[in-house]
DNA sequence: CGAATGTCAGGTCGACTGACATAG
DNA sequence: CCTATGTCAGTCAACCTGACATTC
């Protein structure tokens, strides 16, 4: 492939191929396992801190709520997760994972874990952590606006 | 902000999101002169490598061809440039930048700059040329693959 | 009251596919 | 004949907006 030389060092122009192709990457191997790219952000999410509200994992995960809600519905008639009332809030539903889920959640952990290191593959472990504290520092800066939703 | 403590290191999801922001930057601030993103993408691979059919173009650019018919309809109604016939391969449209394609191109080279030090804002110098280096290597690897059109 | 929640209907934009006529 | 080019119509997925009823 012919690279644009023009752009070829521009960080936004870097930046938004390489998320291209981790796009492309992640959705294709987790299409493989029968997972969409959202199963595991939820998952992990309510397994890590417990089930919460819709709004709350919408944050968590940066899905959008709108989205969260039939993403919700997918995963609910895969039987990954269930919405059950909250009972000290009625408006809520508290998201909580089945065993089911929690089976699929550490099948996907191992394939994400695969995924990072088809997508790093060319740097060293002492790079890739590297990149991983720039970008998080970038990503921690601009946190704080536009955050829509 | 609440991020997500989940994914917080996973280098697919650190891509995904600082390149959301990244487009979201470059779009306002190109939109703020009255430009689209692919503008500058354009002028800059004509101005720098003389004009060349849209086949080409797109290739150079990694703007797909399907879209660059129309983003060109655009370009050259705002007069940033022109299809010229080419007298060799009676197919093919050279795409020539105008005077005023090369007088925005200069503005947009200003801007574009701009925004990549916004985007790197946390970052000192030589850690944005780390990134860039890291950023570059990775996307050489996945370059290979994976590029339809 | 004002604010948060879950839901839905829909809009926009970018990446992509498929078809086609024309020319090499 | 096979391939490349330019064009168009249209799909698909993400991200986002706006509205609404319910509950706090």
């Amino acid at each position: 492939m012919t690279l644009p030389a023009v752009v070829d060092r521009l960080p936004t122009w870097l930046l938004t191929q390489a998320a291209l192709h981790a796009h492309r990457l992640v959705s294709e191997r987790l299409g493989e396992v029968g997972a969409h790219r959202f199963d595991y952000r939820v998952l992990a999410a309510i397994d890590q801190e417990g089930p919460m509200s819709q709004a709350a994992l919408g944050r968590r995960t940066a899905i959008h709520t709108s989205d969260l809600v039939s993403h919700l519905n997918g995963m609910a008639e895969r039987g990954l997760v269930a919405r059950v009332p909250d009972p000290h809030d009625r408006r809520r539903n508290l998201i909580t994972v089945t065993p089911a889920g929690r089976t699929q959640l550490r099948r996907l952990a191992r394939q994400v874990a695969r995924i990072q290191d088809e997508m790093l593959a060319p740097l060293v472990p002492a790079e890739r952590d590297v990149l991983v504290d720039l970008l998080a520092r970038v990503l921690e800066h601009h946190a704080g606006r536009a955050l829509p939703g």
